[in-house]
RNA sequence: GGGCGAUUAGCUCAGCUGGUUAGAGCGCCGCCUUCACACGGCGGAGGUCACUGGUUCGAGUCCAGUAUCGCCCA
C-alpha cells in the first residue's frame, strides 16, 4: 500500500530512464564474458561519424541492435555489442574547416600539426556528445570494448593490412584520372561522387578539317576542356564520316592539329555523332586516350583553375574560362548553335562541389580478386541479406567494380605507411618508420603526406576492433560476429569492403547476417534534410516522449525493406501504451498484498488441480501464442510483427478483458479466488515485462522491479519460452464465444443508447449445448456486459420494450425501461441483413463448386461447411426479428 | 539505358508460405470523468486492395502487361 503511493497515475520517463542506465552500467550488465560458458552472440556497431550528433536513422539502427542484443542477452547467449566512432576523415576535416573559415582562417595557416590537434579536441567534444546520446537512447553497449578509429591498435592494423596487401601487389601507386574535389582539395573515390540532374547546354562546335574548307561540328556539355581535346572521335560504322577516318582536325583557339580516331564508344546518336576526345578530363575520353595511344593534357588543375598548358586561359577559373572559350569561338563564327540540354553533374558527397575528372598520382587497391570471393561468400551463403534481395545490389556492384582510389590529400585520417628516397625514385612501404630506403638504402627518406580514405580503416572495423593482427581472445571467440544492422546507403561503401577485407584477412565473413533496416522520413515520406526544415532530433524527442515510446514507435514501423515515415500522432499513441502498461501494474499493486514471485511451477499446479477459471486458462493459452510468435518473429528480424502482436496482446487481450475478468476476481468473497487473481495476473504481467523488455527496457526495468520477481534485474531474466501445454484450444473457443456475446450486448446497447452505467436485465436463448457453459459464465458476463438479472428461456418475449440480438452461442433480449426506437431498429436490421445475405451467398458458392470440395483441403471445406450453416441459421434469426419487430 | 521497390480506409502504413466477413495507429461520429489508466472506457462509420489479362477450386497475396511514383547504378 505504500508501495502504490509512490507510482504516480502516469508514467514520467524522465524521472526513471537515466537512473536504471547508469545502474545497469555499475551493475556491469552489459560487458561480454569472453571466458564464459555460455554460447555467444556478437555484434559491432556501425560507428556513427564524429561530426556531430546522432539523428534519427542513428536512433532506428541503435533500437534494432539493442533489441536484438537485449533479447538475446535474455536469451541466454554470452552478448558482445562493440561500440565504437568512426573519424570520418574529410567529413570531420570540412566540420573544423568550416569553424575555421569563420573566423576567416584556413587550415594552411595553422599548419598541419596544430590543424590536427584541433581536429582532436573536436572529435573529444563530439564523441563524448554521441556516446551521451547513445546512452539517453538505452543502447547496452559493451563500453569496455569502445574503439574509435583512429585509436593505437587500429592504426596498427591499418598499416599492416596497407603493407601485406601493397607486398601481395594489391595496392600500387599509379596516375590515373581520379574525381578531385576543388574544395577538399583532395582525390574522391568513384562512390563518393554524387549524380544530380542539372540543366546545363550543349554547345555546336565547328572544327576545321584540315586539308579542306570543310568543318566537323561536335557537341559539348565543357567547351572549356576543348582546350585539353588530343583527338576526335567516330564511330567506325558511321557512315556519315567514313571520308573523315585516318585524317586530322585543326583544334580551334589552340591552333593544334589533331587526329581524327573511330571507336565503338561513341553513341550516334548524341550530337552530330563526332565527340571531342579529352583524355585529362572525362573518363570515357581517358578509357579512349588509352586505347588509341593519345596525348593527354591537363588543362584543369587541382585548383579548379586552367593550367599553363591552357594557353591564353592559363590561371582563369574553370567556369571564366568557359565564358571566355564560347565568346572567342563565337568571334570567330566557329558556334553553330547552343541547345538546352539537362545532364547528370558530378558533386562531391561532402560539399557539393563540382567534380573535376583530371589526371592524379595516387594510390590505389586493385579490388578484383578481393571481390571474388566475397561474392562467393554470399552465393554460398555464409553471409546472408536481410531483407534478401539486397543481395543483388551487393552482386551487381561487386561483379562492375572498379579500382579504389584510397588516397586522399587531408590532413585528418591515417597517414599513408609509405616513404619516398631523396636518393632514388623507388618508394619504401613499411609498418614503422623506416630508417633507410629499402632499395638503395640512402637515408633522406620523406613520407607520403597523404592519409587513406576513412572506409579503408572502417572496412577492417569487425576485427581491428578486436585486437587484430593479435591473435587475441576476443576475435577467437566473437569473431565472425552475427550480424551487421545497417543502412542500405553503406552497402558499398562499408559492407562489401568488410566483406573483403574480412576474408583476405580472418579467413572468414565478418558477419553471416546483414540486416538492412530503412531509412527514417518525415509523416509525408519526405527525406528529413537541414533545408527542408523537417529534421527530427531523437533527443528532443526522448524529452518530450521517452525513450521507450521512441523506440516502440521504431520498432513498430520498421518493416523490412521499407522507408519508416516517423510520425509523433503515431508516437503519442505509443507513448499511450506505456501508460497503459504503467497503470496495468498500478492496478495489480493496488490488488496485490503478497511479495513471493510466482513461479511456473506454481501455475503449473494451479492448472493440473483445474483450478483455473475460464479467463485464466484463456490468458496463459494467449500467452504462450503471443511468446512463440515474439521469438519467431525476432529471429527474422520481423521488429514490427513483434512489437506489434505485443501492443495488441498486452492492451487488446491482457488489459481489455483479462484484467476486466481480474475485477471480478480481486473482489471475491473467496480468500482463495483473490489470491489466486493476484498470482495468476502478476505472472502474466511479470512475463510480459520480460518480453517487452527488449524495446521498451526503461519502464519495463522500472515496473519489473516493483512487482514481485526473481533475479537481479530484467535485463538478466530469461526470456518468456512458450509452453506447449498451456495452450488450450477448448479455452481460447469458449472465451471467444463469450466475448462475442458481450460485444453484441454491448452493440444493442449502444445502439439503442442506453447508458454503459445502468443495469439492465437480460433474457438468454441458447442451444442446449452451452446453458451448462453460459450459466458457470453468468457472472463475468453480467459484469463486462452491465446486466442486472439473467433469465434463460425457451421463448425470446419480443415487442413492447425489447431489443433482441444475436451471438454466435446465444440469442438475447434487453429488457428496457426507456422507450427504444423501433424506426432505428429496423433500419439496423436490415443493413444486418443485407450483410449476412451477402456473407450466406458467397459461402453457398464455393460448396456448390464441386472443384472446390473435391481439391481443397478437408478443414477448409469443412469450416466453410459450419460457418455456412451458422451463418444461415444467423440470417433465419435476424430475419425473423424483423417480422418481429414489423407487428408489434 | 540497366536494376530494384511501391500503388490497400481521410492520412501514414501492416497483411510473412494463396484459404474465416482485408487489419493497425492517427483522424472522424455517438455515448461515458464506472473505484488502473481521459496518455482512459464502450460502440460506430469508412476500402470495386492502381488498371487489364492469366494461373488456381479459391488471388490483396502468384505470373504477364499497362499507368503513376520513388530509389540505386551507368
Amino acid at each position: 500500500m505504500s508501495k502504490i503511493e509512490s507510482i504516480s497515475k502516469a508514467y514520467v520517463p524522465a524521472e526513471v530512464e537515466e537512473k536504471w542506465y547508469r545502474w545497469w552500467m555499475e551493475q556491469g550488465f552489459f560487458r561480454a564474458d569472453a571466458d564464459s560458458e555460455k554460447p555467444r552472440y556478437s555484434m559491432v556497431l556501425p560507428p556513427p561519424n564524429v561530426t556531430g550528433n546522432l539523428h534519427m536513422g542513428h536512433a532506428l539502427n541503435h533500437t534494432l541492435q539493442d533489441i536484438i542484443i537485449r533479447w538475446k542477452r535474455m536469451k541466454g547467449f554470452d552478448v558482445l555489442w562493440l561500440p565504437g566512432t568512426d573519424h570520418a576523415g574529410i567529413a570531420t576535416q570540412n566540420v573544423v574547416e568550416r569553424q575555421l573559415a569563420e573566423q576567416g582562417k584556413k587550415r594552411t595557416d595553422l599548419g598541419r600539426e596544430k590543424f590536427e590537434e584541433m581536429v582532436w579536441e573536436w572529435k573529444d567534444q563530439a564523441e563524448t556528445n554521441i556516446l551521451n546520446q547513445a546512452r539517453r537512447l538505452g543502447c547496452s553497449w559493451d563500453w569496455s570494448r569502445k574503439r574509435f578509429t583512429l585509436d593505437e591498435g587500429l592504426s596498427r592494423a591499418v598499416r599492416e593490412v596497407f603493407v601485406r596487401l601493397y607486398q601481395d601487389d594489391l595496392i600500387y601507386r599509379g596516375e590515373y584520372l581520379v574525381n578531385w574535389c576543388p574544395r577538399c582539395s583532395t582525390a574522391i573515390s568513384d562512390l563518393e561522387v554524387e549524380y544530380k540532374l542539372s540543366e546545363g547546354k550543349l554547345w555546336h562546335i565547328r572544327y576545321p578539317i584540315q586539308g579542306s574548307d570543310d568543318f566537323v561540328v561536335v557537341a559539348t556539355t565543357r567547351p572549356e576542356t576543348m582546350l585539353g581535346d588530343t583527338a576526335v572521335a567516330v564511330h567506325p560504322e558511321d557512315e556519315r564520316y567514313t571520308h573523315l577516318h585516318g585524317g586530322k582536325v585543326v583544334l580551334p583557339l589552340m591552333d593544334r592539329d589533331i587526329p581524327v580516331i573511330t571507336d565503338n564508344f561513341v553513341e550516334r546518336e548524341f550530337g552530330t555523332g563526332v565527340v571531342k576526345v579529352t583524355p585529362g578530363h572525362d573518363s570515357n575520353d581517358f578509357e579512349a586516350g588509352r586505347r588509341h595511344d593519345l596525348l593527354l593534357i591537363k588543362v584543369i588543375g587541382e585548383d579548379g583553375r586552367m593550367t599553363e598548358a591552357a594557353g591564353p586561359y592559363g590561371g582563369m577559373d574553370r567556369y571564366e574560362a568557359r565564358k571566355k572559350v564560347v565568346s572567342d569561338l563565337q568571334k570567330l563564327g566557329l558556334v553553330v548553335k547552343i541547345e538546352d540540354h539537362s545532364y547528370n553533374l558530378g558533386l562531391c558527397q561532402r560539399c557539393e562541389t563540382v567534380i573535376e575528372p583530371l589526371v592524379s598520382k595516387q594510390w590505389f587497391v586493385k579490388v578484383k580478386p578481393l571481390a571474388e570471393a566475397a561474392v562467393q561468400a554470399v552465393e554460398n551463403r555464409q553471409t546472408v541479406f536481410v531483407p534478401e534481395n539486397y543481395e543483388r545490389i551487393y552482386f551487381e556492384w561487386m561483379r562492375n567494380i572498379h579500382d579504389w582510389c584510397i588516397s586522399r590529400q587531408l590532413w585528418w585520417g591515417h597517414r599513408i605507411p609509405a616513404w619516398y628516397c631523396g636518393d632514388c625514385p623507388e618508394v619504401t612501404v613499411a609498418l614503422t618508420e623506416p630508417s633507410t630506403c629499402s632499395h638503395c638504402q640512402g637515408s633522406s627518406l620523406k613520407q607520403d603526406s597523404d592519409v587513406l580514405d576513412t572506409w579503408f580503416s572502417s572496412a577492417l572495423w569487425p576485427f581491428s576492433t578486436m585486437g587484430w593482427p593479435d591473435q587475441t581472445k576476443d576475435l577467437q571467440v566473437y569473431y565472425p560476429t552475427d550480424t551487421l544492422v545497417t543502412g542500405f546507403d553503406i552497402i558499398f561503401f562499408w559492407v562489401a569492403r568488410m566483406m573483403m577485407m574480412g576474408l583476405r584477412f580472418m579467413k572468414a565473413v565478418p558477419f553471416h547476417t546483414v540486416h538492412i533496416n530503412g531509412l527514417v522520413r518525415d509523416e509525408q515520406g519526405q527525406k528529413m534534410s537541414k533545408s527542408r526544415g523537417n529534421v527530427i532530433d531523437p533527443l528532443q524527442i526522448i524529452d518530450e516522449y521517452g525513450t521507450d515510446a521512441m523506440r516502440f514507435t521504431l520498432a513498430v514501423m520498421a518493416v523490412p525493406g521499407t522507408d519508416i515515415p516517423f510520425s509523433i500522432s503515431r508516437m503519442t499513441g505509443y507513448r499511450a501504451f506505456c501508460n497503459k502498461i504503467w497503470n496495468a501494474c498500478r492496478f495489480l499493486l493496488l490488488n496485490l498484498d503478497q511479495e513471493e514471485p510466482v513461479s511456473e511451477q506454481e501455475v503449473e499446479q494451479l492448472r493440473q488441480r483445474k483450478q483455473l477459471d475460464l479467463g485464466e486458462r484463456w490468458i496463459l493459452s494467449r500467452l504462450q501464442k503471443v511468446i512463440a510468435e515474439t521469438n519467431e518473429n525476432l529471429e527474422k528480424f520481423r521488429f514490427h510483427e513483434a512489437s506489434n502482436n505485443l501492443y495488441h496482446f498486452f492492451w487488446h487481450e491482457f488489459c481489455d478483458w483479462f484484467i476486466e475478468l481480474a475485477k471480478i476476481g480481486f473482489t471475491s468473497e473467496n480468500v482463495e479466488e483473490r489470491r489466486r487473481t493476484g498470482r495468476l495476473m502478476a505472472y502474466v504481467l511479470e512475463s510480459c515485462l520480460r518480453l517487452l523488455h527488449p524495446f521498451i527496457p526503461f519502464i519495463t526495468e522500472e515496473l519489473w522491479q516493483e512487482l514481485p520477481h526473481s533475479g537481479e534485474s530484467v535485463m538478466v531474466a530469461p526470456y518468456p519460452e512458450a509452453h506447449q501445454e498451456w495452450m488450450d484450444p477448448a479455452a481460447e473457443n469458449e472465451m471467444e464465444g463469450l466475448q462475442d456475446l458481450v460485444i453484441a450486448i454491448r452493440t444493442s446497447r449502444s445502439e439503442n443508447n442506453i447508458d454503459p452505467r445502468k443495469k439492465i436485465p437480460l433474457q438468454l436463448l441458447c442451444k442446449p449445448e452451452y446453458q451448462n457453459f453460459l450459466e458457470s459464465q453468468l457472472h463475468p458476463i453480467k459484469n463486462l456486459a452491465q446486466l442486472k438479472e439473467v433469465e434463460f428461456v425457451s421463448n425470446l418475449e419480443t415487442g413492447g420494450l425489447r431489443v433482441q440480438g444475436v451471438s454466435r452461442i446465444a440469442d438475447f433480449v434487453l429488457v428496457l425501461d426507456e422507450v427504444i426506437d423501433l424506426g432505428a431498429d429496423r433500419t439496423r436490421l436490415s443493413q444486418q441483413i443485407d450483410r449476412s445475405t451477402a456473407n450466406v451467398q458467397q459461402l453457398q458458392k464455393k460448396l456448390k463448386n464441386a472443384n472446390f470440395v473435391q481439391k481443397a483441403p478437408e478443414h477448409v471445406v469443412h469450416g466453410v461447411r459450419r460457418r455456412h450453416q451458422e451463418a444461415v441459421e444467423q440470417l433465419k434469426k435476424l430475419k425473423a426479428k424483423l417480422d418481429g419487430l414489423s407487428q408489434p
